[in-house]
RNA sequence: GCUCCCGUAGUGUAGCGGCCAAUCAUGCCGGCCUUUCGAGCCGGCGACUCGGGUUCAAAUCCCGACGGGAGCACCA
């Protein structure tokens, strides 16, 4: 064959995840959020992910609630499965099983008694700085010489509650002179009082992530797992856990971190100011959680060619979301009609204005939307900043006619010219734009904007694309979904 | 400090030994469409971190430096 046919191949092929390995006896992945709130922009990176590589090779895909009891500043949280689940819902995100940790603690005790048993974990009662410092300077604790039959003595007292928080962990043997300090003899449980949403009090002694997945990656028959960078290594110590075991587990694969920049919130930050009442609820704009992307009316196609531009790389990226918004520009823009909206309003009235009488506004540039039809009367209302900035300057009012602009007007002539053209609003409805920051924008609008449903999309002209939220007699409210 | 990962235009990304005077998207600039600071169309701007080595040939392989990130939690 010609060589140039093969090397055009080559250069065809493109902008594709990369193929998984070892696929030949199927692939089974799974996700597994922490129950702490909302999916938002960044977990939606690992679901469309997992999405796309189980679909593309036909697996299964889990959802496995990784509901352990946390610590003190990550807790679960009861509303969090069903805002999970509805956000993978409207991402597209399908799964064929749901698990909870919560419901296999059972499962964990066993596997670490085994682990105990063949001297692979010691019980150890060490404070949490004398076991900071141990590890940092290599030094083995005199726990770690128990025999086994202590070891499994201690392990029982407790499972039975016979210790407090923070006096006894379970933790592996690797090596205390690990030349990576953090894989020296980690923790594998820990005794919470705590109480869990959903188990209650039923159970006080949790395994740690690394533990719980090393046994629940083999059991569920996972083949491939797809984590981000911060991970790797809990690959590790998983890795470490089935040799100890003689078992096996799925490979792993990782992508760095994504950062995007307008979303630095985290979820158990947003989760204070939801509870505080600071935020309007789950899907207030500041958390960037997917229920709030849905209400600002980006569309999860947008979000999934989104996260598909960054790949699978391994480097860490900080990402725009102008991104997102391009991409949600590209689907919603056709079918979007145009209104005017005129933020912080200033009436002015026009001198010597010709009778035009009504006027028909196309709903679209471009697009065959129809029009509508507008009453102008010689009082109009127009942004506050643009009255500001072009006052006493010649400027046109889009699709009528010039002014020079003042409280008081001078209509100048009515055919187009090359002047700045500004929006305007005849006969004004009260409209509110819930912003990006949270902070309200109110003006007016044009009367057809009541016609609207809410989840219809509008452009505001000069001012960006908005979902309709609510529409009552005299007034809408919008969320401002991007430029 | 130690361990690991990453380093292509402003931001992301493709390329992974010759086709690269480097892809695509986004951004920015200009033009057109002649009434959006929108979209579309057209054109332009703009990058292989640096230094050695291997090779006939390196963005692509190796080594080193520099830069960035993550981990070193009884969080996930």
């Amino acid at each position: 064959m010609a060589p140039e046919l093969m090397e055009r191949r080559k250069k065809e092929r493109s902008n594709e995840l990369p193929e998984l390995k070892n696929t030949e006896k199927g692939v089974v992945m799974r996700m597994a959020p922490y129950p702490s709130g909302p999916l938002h922009i960044g977990n939606a990176r690992m679901a469309i992910l997992n999405d796309e590589y189980v679909k593309r090779y036909g697996g299964k895909l889990y959802l496995v609630y990784d509901d352990t009891i946390g610590s003190s500043e990550k807790i679960p949280d009861m509303e969090a499965y069903n805002l999970i689940a509805d956000g993978l819902k409207w991402l597209g995100v399908d799964y064929h099983g749901v698990f909870y940790k919560s419901d296999r603690l059972e499962i964990f005790y066993e596997w670490a008694e085994r682990l105990i048993k063949i001297g692979g974990a010691y019980v150890c009662e060490c404070s949490a700085e004398e076991l900071r410092k141990n590890r940092e300077k290599g030094i083995e604790c005199k726990h770690r010489q128990q025999s086994i039959e202590e070891n499994l003595e201690k392990w029982r007292k407790m499972l039975n509650g016979e210790y407090g928080e923070g006096e006894a962990i379970l933790r592996i043997k690797t090596d205390m002179k690990h030349p990576n300090p953090a894989f020296r003899d980690r923790v594998l449980s820990r005794i919470s009082k705590r109480e869990h949403p959903r188990v209650g009090d039923r159970y006080h002694v949790w395994p740690l992530l690394e533990f719980s997945w090393a046994v629940d990656d083999h059991l569920l028959g996972i083949t491939h797992v797809l984590r981000g960078k911060d991970l790797v290594m809990e690959d590790m110590m998983e890795e470490c856990l089935w040799k100890l075991f003689g078992i096996d587990g799925p490979e792993f694969i990782h992508y760095g971190m994504l950062r995007v920049k307008e979303a630095k919130l985290s979820k158990s930050k947003s989760g204070k100011e939801v509870r505080s009442g600071m935020f309007s609820g789950w899907d207030d704009p500041r958390t960037w959680s997917l229920q709030s992307l849905k209400r600002r009316g980006i569309k999860p196609e947008a979000i999934r060619s989104f996260i598909l531009s960054f790949g699978l790389s391994q480097s860490d990226i900080e990402v725009p979301a102008e991104n997102l918004y391009a991409e949600n520009r590209k689907l919603i823009d056709a079918d979007t009609h145009r209104r005017m909206f005129v933020p912080d309003p200033v009436k002015i009235v026009i001198k010597n204005m010709p009778d035009i009488g009504d006027v028909e506004l196309a709903n679209h540039p471009k697009e065959a939307l129809g029009k509508r039809k507008i009453t102008v009367k010689n009082e109009i209302y127009i942004a506050g900043e643009d009255f500001e900035k072009f006052r006493g300057k010649e400027i046109r009012l889009k699709d009528l006619f010039n002014i020079i602009l003042d409280k008081e007007a001078g209509f100048t002539s009515i055919s187009n010219k090359e002047i700045p053209r500004i929006q305007w609003v005849s006969e004004p409805i009260d409209v509110e734009v819930v912003m990006v920051d949270g902070t309200i924008k109110k003006g007016y609008g044009e009367r057809s904007i009541l016609d609207f449903k809410p989840d219809d999309m509008v452009q505001f002209e000069r001012f960006g694309f908005v979902r309709i939220d609510s529409v009552e007699e005299r007034r809408v409210r919008v969320y401002f979904a991007h430029p």
